[in-house]
DNA sequence: ATGGTTGAATATCAA
């Protein structure tokens, strides 16, 4: 079974292409983040098209998330369990959606971004991968045998590696030290990042900004991860990120990063 | 020009 996470950046801007890597790479389920869109806006019919059932979870012109599956789809959540909420009044936002694929709970995460060291939403952020982590560990003390995969977009360099410059970042979001903390909580409760391993840096990231001419410098950041229960990580064969996706005209920021399940035994 | 791009919705906000 082959799985993928992206942050598609409007998937109203992007299905073509969206679809198009769906059946370049012959994926059978992908966790989508940043459709920014309403549920009534999602293109279901052109997934459906391409045989693949969709999940999504959108409120208004931010955020939103969905998984396309088609291996099945059952056991739909919107959020998680101890999600925080945002606004006045407080409100959940679309940042987070799950789903059973083929015996696998997938979630796709859109994590807060936390804007910059002391905005509100950086507090709001770590709040936000603090229930996570919480939410993480109460489902391996529940099903420790499930496999589940936690995919999206993290908003978070973990290793200094994982930046182009670390002079650039200094006192901004992404590489804070309190991030970095809260994604190893995330790890701590059970989890392992299965992507890192077969795409090993340093130089190897998953997003560059618009701005700066970032992608032909080689300038990004690897904030895009799949974190795995012990019964998922134990069946990946390989991941890669898909950076040609970020060629070319009408490119999201983010690149795919595909994962390769071996089958499961029994 | 000092956020230089992109996309929501359509004047700004978000990333």
């Amino acid at each position: 079974m082959r799985l993928a996470t992206w942050n598609v950046n409007s998937i109203r801007a992007r299905v073509d292409r969206v679809i198009a890597f769906l059946e370049r790479h012959d994926v059978d389920v992908l966790a989508i983040q940043e459709t920014k869109c309403r549920d009534d806006q999602f293109p279901y019919l052109l997934f459906e098209s391409a045989g693949y059932e969709v999940a999504h979870v959108g409120h208004n012109q931010w955020n939103g998330v969905a998984i396309a599956s088609r291996v099945g789809l059952a056991e739909v959540q919107e959020g998680f369990d101890g999600m925080p909420g945002w606004g006045d009044p407080v409100a959940a936002e679309a940042r987070a959606l799950s789903a059973v694929c083929a015996g696998v709970r997938v979630v796709s995460l859109y994590i807060p971004n936390g804007r910059s060291l002391d905005d509100p939403h950086m507090a709001y952020k770590l709040q936000w991968l603090e229930r996570l982590a919480a939410y993480a560990g109460a489902r391996r003390a529940a099903a420790p045998d499930e496999a589940v995969v936690l995919m999206g977009d993290w908003n978070i360099a973990p290793l200094d590696e994982d930046v182009w410059s670390m002079a650039f970042y200094e006192n901004k979001t992404h590489v804070s030290e309190p991030e970095r903390a809260a994604f190893r909580a995330v790890l701590d409760a059970g989890l392992t990042d299965v992507t890192r391993p077969f795409t090993p840096g340093p130089g190897v990231y998953t997003y560059w900004d618009y701005t700066q001419l970032r992608f032909p410098k080689r300038q990004g950041m690897r904030i895009d991860f799949a974190l795995g229960s012990p019964a998922f990580a134990a069946r990946v064969t390989d991941a890669f990120i898909d950076r040609e996706e970020r060629k070319g005209k009408g490119a999201s920021d983010h690149a795919p990063v595909v994962v390769d399940l071996a089958p499961q035994f029994s």
